[in-house]
DNA sequence: GAAAGCGTTCCGTCTAGCGATACATGTTGG
DNA sequence: CCAACATGTATCGCTAGACGGAACGCTTTC
C-alpha cells in the first residue's frame, strides 16, 4: 500500500472515533492513527476549519458538518425515507426493534433501526455495520443478490461472532439456498449471543435485491412463527412502494 | 480568505452535492468549487479510495463511509435516540410533522424529522439546516439561549424568505421576548409560504437549551392552541428523559 | 519532587499537490 | 453529417506546503 495521502490521513482521523469514545486528545489520536503528534495538532486543525471536527474539554470530537453531509448521501435518503412508514409499521405490529440494512462490501450497515418501545435496547445502531454472513438482513441479501457478492464475503474470511456464528462457506451457501427457498433469513443468537432476528429482501422495481428488513429480539421473546410472515410481509410492502 | 488547503478543497467537492443534485461529474464539480479539472479528477478518486464518493454513472456522489461518520457524530447521537420516543408519541398525539433541531451557527440543524402520516409531505428532512431566526424552533433555541448567540444571528442579517418573516433586529428581540415568556414560540409562515409551527425548547440538566422540537404543518391545517401545548409538554418530557 | 504524559511550536527537508495544457471521446445543434 | 463544444483523462514542471523529529512548557501521576 502506498504512503497514504493527506486525504487518506485526515479520514484516519476522523475513522478514529469509535461510539465508545466521542471525545479524543492529539495523543491518542497520534497512537489510533500512526501519525505524529505534530501532523494530528495541523490536521486536528483544519478538521475543525472545516466544521468535520470540534474541540471540546479533553480533546476533539467529530463535527455537525459529517452529520450533515452524512445525510446527504442519496444511497440511504430516498430509501429510507420511503421505508420509515413500513418499519414504524412493523414495530407495531411486532412489538419488536426493526432494521433496515444494505449490503456494503462484506458488511451490512445500518441505515434505519427503530428500537422496542419495552425490549431492553439492542447493540446495533444507525449508520454501524456487521459482517453480512452473521445477521439475518445479511443473509437476507447475500441470498438474493449476486453469486460475486457471496464469493466476496467468503473469501473475506467469515469470521466467528458466537459458537453459533455460520463459518464453513459450505455451510453458508447452503443456508443461503434455504433463504432464498423460503423468503426469510433468520439469525439465531449468530451475530450476538442472546440475539435473534426474521429477515426479509427488499427488491427494486428490476427486481435487484437493494435492502433488507429484520425484526429483532432477545431469544426466548421473540416468537419466529409469528413475526416471519410479518417482516416478508413489510418487505413486499416496501418492494411495492419502491416500484 | 487564505488558499485553501487540499483538505479545504476536498470539503469543498463534497459540500458541492446537493438534496437536488445527488450525482455530479468532474466538470460541474470544476465549475462548482472552482477547482480546475486535473484538480478535480485527481481529489475525487482519492475521495472514492476512502469511501466518501462513490463512482456511478455520469459522475459521482456522496458515499456510505459518509453516512457512517455521519451516525458517529456525538452532538446528535444520545439526544436523537432519547428523543426517539417521544417525538413519536407527538407524532401521533399531533397527526402532524415532528421535528428536533439544535442551533448551528446562525442556523438550525435538523436532527430529526418524523413526517405526518397523512399531510403532504414538508421540505425539511434531517441532516437540513435553515436560518434560526426563521423557523419555530430557531426562535424557540434563541429566546432560551446566550445573548451572544442571538447577536451573531443578527449581525449576520436577518434574511427574509417570505413576506411575514421577522427582518428587523428590534422586531426578532421583541419576539423572543414573548417566546421567552410563553415557553412556545411560533411560526406563522416565516419559513415558508402555507407552512406554520409551534415549538418549545428542550434543556439538559443544567438548564441550558440543548435543542428544540416542534409540530408543524400547512397553515390552515393545524390548530395552534391545540398543539402548543402538546409541544410544550413533550418539550418538558425529553427534558426530564435527559437528567 | 521526579517522571511521565500532554499539547504546542519550530523548522529543515523534500515530495506531494497544483493546474495548465494537450488529447481522446462523446454530445449537440445547425 | 460535421463543426463546435463539452466531457473526462493523462502528463509534467514547479514549488508551496506538508511532514515529523525535536524541543519545550505545562499538567498529572505516583
Amino acid at each position: 500500500m502506498s504512503a497514504p495521502s493527506m486525504l487518506g490521513r485526515a479520514v484516519s482521523i476522523l475513522a478514529a472515533f469509535t461510539p465508545g469514545r466521542a471525545t479524543l486528545g492529539v495523543s491518542e489520536l497520534a497512537r489510533r492513527t500512526g501519525l505524529a503528534k505534530s501532523t494530528v495538532h495541523r490536521l486536528a486543525g483544519e478538521l475543525v476549519q472545516e466544521g468535520l471536527l470540534e474541540p471540546v474539554e479533553g480533546g476533539f470530537r467529530l463535527g455537525m458538518r459529517l452529520f450533515e453531509l452524512g445525510h446527504l448521501v442519496p444511497g440511504q435518503r430516498t430509501l429510507r425515507e420511503r421505508a420509515a412508514p413500513v418499519l414504524g409499521e412493523l414495530r407495531e405490529r411486532s412489538g419488536q426493534t426493526v432494521h433496515l440494512a444494505v449490503l456494503d462490501g462484506t458488511d451490512v450497515l445500518y441505515l434505519d433501526v427503530l428500537p422496542s418501545r419495552s425490549g431492553p435496547p439492542l447493540p446495533s445502531r444507525m449508520g454501524g455495520r456487521m459482517p453480512a454472513h452473521a445477521t439475518g438482513v445479511g443473509k437476507a441479501l447475500l441470498a438474493h443478490t449476486k453469486r460475486s457478492a457471496v464469493e466476496t464475503v467468503v473469501a473475506g474470511g467469515l469470521k466467528r461472532l458466537t459458537p453459533r456464528t455460520i463459518a464453513a462457506p459450505g455451510l453458508l451457501h447452503a443456508e443461503l439456498a434455504r433463504v432464498a427457498a423460503r423468503g426469510v433469513a433468520f439469525d439465531g443468537e449468530e451475530s450476538a449471543v442472546g440475539l435473534v432476528c426474521a429477515a426479509s429482501p427488499v427488491h427494486d422495481r428490476d427486481g435487484a435485491v437493494i435492502a433488507a428488513i429484520s425484526v429483532s429480539g432477545r431469544s426466548g421473546r421473540l416468537a419466529f412463527n409469528r413475526v416471519a410472515p410479518q417482516v416478508h410481509a413489510a418487505a413486499r410492502t416496501l418492494t411495492g412502494a419502491l416500484q
